[in-house]
Parts: C-alpha cells; sequence; structure tokens
DNA sequence: CTAGGCTAGGAAAGAGTTTTCCCGTGGGCC
DNA sequence: GGCCCACGGGAAAACTCTTTCCTAGCCTAG
C-alpha cells in the first residue's frame, strides 16, 4: 500500500497461489476453489490493500462496467432530476456514471457517444427530446446502433422513434388532460408558449393541448402560439415577445415548467400578476420549482423515477431489436398560478 | 466497421505497416514518422472506422482520462450548479467526467473514490461541506492522499483542510457582511436556520454572522438558533420548530438557499408574509431559485466558475504538498425577501 | 573509403486481468 | 484392482495498446 499499486500477481505469490487461482477467488468465479485456498487469497489481498485494475478487467472481458448519462446540461433541474434517478439504480448496482453534456450539440453528442464506445461501456442514457430534424435523428441512429452492435444497450428519455428502448411521458394525454382542466376552469382563450418548433416533445405538448381545445370547439389564435429555447429565458422571452404585441388569452401554458417559470418572471416584471391577470400552467412538475409563487399548475411527471426505469431498461434488458417502449403517464396538478378567469 | 471492433493491429495490416508505426501516427507521438505512411496509416484507420480501446490505453499508458465528481445529490442545484462548472471544463479538455453520487454517506464516498482509483482516474472535484467529525476526516484525508499516491490529483468545493487544493467560500465573511447589511436595514433581532452541527460550511456561516452581530453590540439568543438538514425540507422543518416555540425575531437568515426556500414555504403555510412579517435571507443565490417570490436576499457565490476553478485546480496543478487554496469572496445582494421590520 | 551517427521502421516486451486448456490426484464403480 | 471421471490447480494465451530497444540504411566527416 506504501506507494502505486498492487497487483494480483503479488497477492498470489503473497498467497502462495497461482494468478489464475488468485483470480477466481477475486471475483467469485463458477469454478471451484478449496476454502483453504480462498481463505489465503482474500487474507492476502486484504492485507496488500488490493485494488483491481479496473483497465485490465474491462480489457479482458471486453465490457466494463461503465454506464453514460447524456443530458443537455446538468444545472437544467429537469435533468438533474432524471439523472438522480439514473444515479440512484447505478449506484446501487455498483456501477460507475459518465456524466455528459452535450449543450445541444449533435456533434458533441456524438463525440461523447464515440469515447463511451471507446471505454466499452455497457449502457447509455440519453435524455432529451428528440428533434424532429431528419437528419439529425439519422445520424444519432446510427451511433445507437453502432454503439449496440459493440455490445452496449441503449436507453432513452423522452425520446421515441429511435433503436432503443424508451421510457416517454404520454405528453400529448398530459397536454390535453390539462387543456381540458384548464378549459372546466373557464378559460376560453389561450396562449402558449411552445417551445422550439424542432423538438418532438415541445410540439406533442402542444398538439396534444391544440387537440383537446378543438375537442372543445375552441380555437387557438395563431399569434398566440410563440416559439422559443427550451429554457427559463427561452420562456421570459417568449412572454415578452407575446405581450409584446398583445394577447386576449387569459390562461398561458408554457410546454414546460423551466419556460413557465421564465414566463411568471416576465410577467411580474409586466406588472401582471398570477393568476389575477391570467394564468400560467406548466409541465414536468420539476420538484426544484415547486416553491414558486404562486405554485404552479403543472402535468406531474415522476422525473426521478424515469431515470431510474431508463437506467433499468438499459441494464436489465435482452438486446433485443424491437425496442421496449415505457409511457408514463402524466397526472395534472392544480394549484395556485391558475384561476377562473376574471375576464 | 460490420460489427466490433477495428483494432490497431488491423489498421497496421490494412496500411501494411507495423503495429508500432501504426500508433505513432495515431497518436501523433513524438517520433517522425515519413509522410508516406502517416498518410496511409490514417487513411486505414479512416476507412475501417478505427477508435482507440481506451481500456487498453489506460492499461499500457497507466494513465486515464476519467475526472471524478463527487457530489451529496445531484438533484439538489447547489450541486448541480457547480457540477455545470466542473463540466464545462472537462468537456472542453475532452475528459470523461465520472459523477458520484454519495447521499452524504462517508462508506459510499468511500466506496467511489476506490472505484476512481481502481479506473486509474486522473483527477477527482470534491465537493460539499467538510464534517467537523474528526474521525471522518481523517479516514477522508486518508483516501485522498492514497489517491495521490497513485498519481490522481484532488481538488475540493468547500471543504478546506482536506490534502488537497481547494475552492471555498470565504463564509464567514460573506455571513458577516450579510448580517450587516441586515442590520442596517434596522433588524436587532435575528433567528438562524443553522444546518447540521457537524458542517463545516454551516458553521462558518453561523460563525460570520454572529460575529459581526457581537460587532454591532447585539446578542443572538440561544432560542433563535436552530438546527437542521441541510436541505430544503430540513429549511422547512427547521422554521416550523423555531415558529411553533414562538420568536422575537425580525429576520431569519438561513445558511444556505435551499434552507431559505423550506423557510418561506414554512411561513407561507403559517400565513406569514414574508418580507412583511418575517424577513428571510439565504446564502449561495442558486441560479435556480433566483425566481422565488418574493426573490431572496442572499450572499451570491459563483458556484458555476467554483466547479471550473476546482476542475482547473485539479487538473492543471502541479501535485504539489502545498495545498492551493482559491477563496472566492460572497456578494451580499439585495432583494425583496428583507425589508425593514415593521416592529 | 570507412567509421560513426542519425533516422525511420519493426519486433517485442510489457501493462494487469480473465479464461482456456491441460494435468495430476483422488474417489467411485464395476 | 483398474478405469474413468470429476475436480482443484496451474501455465499460458488472449485482450489491445504503448514504448523501448534494436536494426538497416543513409549521410557525413575524417
Amino acid at each position: 500500500m506504501e506507494s502505486g499499486y498492487v497487483t494480483l500477481e503479488q497477492v498470489a505469490e503473497h498467497a502462495g497461489v497461482s494468478l489464475a487461482t488468485a483470480s477466481r477467488v477475486i471475483n467469485g468465479s463458477t469454478r471451484q476453489v478449496s476454502q483453504r485456498l480462498r481463505d489465503k487469497v482474500t487474507a492476502s489481498a486484504q492485507e496488500l490493500g488490493y485494488l483491481a485494475n479496473a483497465s485490465a478487467q474491462t480489457l479482458a472481458r471486453n465490457s466494463s462496467s461503465l454506464v453514460g448519462l447524456l443530458v443537455h446540461d446538468i444545472s437544467d433541474p429537469y435533468f438533474s432530476s432524471i439523472a438522480a434517478g439514473v444515479t440512484r439504480h447505478t449506484e446501487e448496482q455498483g456501477l460507475v456514471l459518465v456524466l455528459g453534456t452535450t449543450s445541444r450539440s449533435a456533434q458533441t453528442e456524438g463525440r461523447i457517444l464515440a469515447t463511451l464506445r471507446a471505454h466499452r461501456a455497457r449502457a447509455v442514457v440519453l435524455v432529451g427530446s428528440r428533434s424532429t430534424d431528419e437528419e439529425s435523428n439519422r445520424r444519432l441512429s446510427e451511433e445507437i446502433l453502432m454503439f449496440r452492435r459493440q455490445g452496449g444497450q441503449v436507453a432513452c428519455v423522452s425520446q421515441e422513434g429511435l433503436p432503443a428502448d424508451t421510457v416517454t411521458p404520454d405528453n400529448h394525454t398530459g397536454a390535453a388532460d390539462l387543456a381540458r382542466r384548464l378549459i372546466a376552469q373557464g378559460h376560453r382563450e389561450f396562449a402558449i408558449l411552445a417551445g422550439p418548433t424542432d423538438l418532438q416533445t415541445a410540439r406533442e405538448r402542444l398538439d396534444g393541448f391544440h387537440s383537446a381545445l378543438s375537442g372543445a370547439g375552441l380555437e387557438l389564435a395563431h399569434h398566440n402560439v410563440v416559439h422559443g429555447a427550451f429554457t427559463r429565458d427561452g420562456g421570459y422571452e417568449s412572454t415578452r415577445r407575446l405581450m409584446a404585441v398583445g394577447t386576449d388569452a387569459t390562461c398561458l401554458f408554457a410546454v414546460n415548467d423551466v419556460m413557465a417559470t421564465g414566463a411568471m418572471a416576465a410577467l411580474r416584471d409586466l406588472g401582471l400578476r398570477v393568476p389575477a391577470d391570467l394564468s400560467v400552467a406548466g409541465f414536468d412538475d420539476i420538484p426544484t420549482l415547486r416553491d414558486l409563487t404562486p405554485a404552479l399548475t403543472t402535468v406531474r411527471l415522476p422525473l426521478e423515477e424515469m431515470g431510474e426505469r431508463a437506467a433499468l431498461l438499459a441494464l436489465e434488458g435482452e438486446p433485443s431489436d424491437q425496442p421496449r417502449v415505457i409511457t408514463v403517464r402524466g397526472e395534472v396538478v392544480e394549484r395556485e398560478s391558475t384561476a377562473p378567469p376574471t375576464r
């Protein structure tokens, strides 16, 4: 333990057995080893402070205990919630979690996936909404397939349609449920912070909301749908844009909570009160944002659980050809940010 | 590329050169290789889709590109902000970030550090407040030294006193500055949510606050200091306890923002208004929590930058014996959660 | 013209495991 | 008692790189 490393060979020598035997004892191989030698080896390992060299093991086994997790931005509480779920599972399995931050760049994503392949990562969990851009999807699919060909498993959160297992919220139904609740509350005119145009998740939520409106015989005016970044600042800025041209809406639906947060900030800066002047609803029910005032009406998603289940899919599953899809249903939680319209 | 892997040997063979030459070309060795062979090798590598096996490289070089990051809980926005900073640096250096979540368990921490050693991680960044418990500090120091003996570098955030480089906030001064501002605002009676008793950071902030009070000739009543978990729920619960026995304080200082968040929630539940009935101040200025209403008066820490600088320390520094300490000074930001007392 | 020094390239020795293959011993069965 | 099998143990190959050491060839200087 003095300095540097203790190798298995040293353990074997110290125990007076062969390298093979020592190895068999250490990693509890299927092969039988007599109790006597077993004890001697474990004692030696203990005494010398043996710690197996993970690289050598990976090389020999051609499989590591690394699990990748790709998110756009770990400081975004949406991603960090999911990350916590993934972490919980990898931690208790004794796996090593590699965190890759893509900053929404497909190129970075590709680079990280290659790195994970180079490390013979066992699995990777991809979080973040799928783009609707065909080209980038094709490239991502290619990467995923390459990963799988090399024996790795892939699971996605919120990214259906890729050649990998998926756990995804039912965005359409969730948004539609929410819309119906808001209609029941008395709202007739809505504005929507719809996020980026090329994001599958954002689009599904918009569609779901829209279709519930149609079902109730309501129109959604074109000028009441505004697109922008899927972030807090995107929500802020989108709201400013919306209010600059003016709106007749009594309720603002931001397709995710972080945008709703930005929206509420913008409205406050404009001197408007929520929900008195305008109701605001979000989507995700991010734990960290539950303390906003007024408390956000939103669609609850079990984010941490989703991360955990994705990890489970990636790590337990047989590498099947048919991607398994777990759909989780969101539940509308009505809080203080929405109220019957005063107009 | 068909399936499985392409090895360097295959590339060499395809290019009609030796393994050694191929290796030299691939990793741009110091040794000269003629342009002709160089081109042939790169072309072959490209054509075959060669990707170096990271484990083999680690084994051969006895050094990997893994960097560990240890936090208590990644879904806590304090940690995820710092993580974002660390990530930024590792990402642009092409390093691989391993995220370890300790759940505040020294045992888990030890386990993860051992895993990182087994992987020959190049460096590790430890985030989170040092305990004041001597025994666990001794054990952690031992782990760190072992890590360093094996060629790894260690840097800490908010954990001074360990045998490793550190970037730490000046908790004492920050809290004292805050106290003085609050006194200037007219407050004379304070209550403190002091966090866990055994947390160095919490204690320093309490001490700093306390000493500024003393400096102004003010007392801090014993019953106005309440301890509890360093979390949102800890803050909530501590506040309930505080209010249950009653307090004469006009201002409540929670030693970090997440506790302050819980405090504000508790006060709201009790029907008290902030700052009208009671002022509340925090510490950290966590970006995600800036949208709370009322906006929190707090001490701003450049969390992301702190993460980045810790990564820098761990990765640039010479392994020196004398731990380098970077102290960052927090800046008081006065917002809406504090106001002159009405009583 | 030869000795000596460079240089580019290759052979091979590691790096630390796992795992296959082989061997010797001992026990059970006829 | 002999044969076969099972089983515990070891030697060595395999995993894929990096790097050292060596060699052949060429150039230059004496």
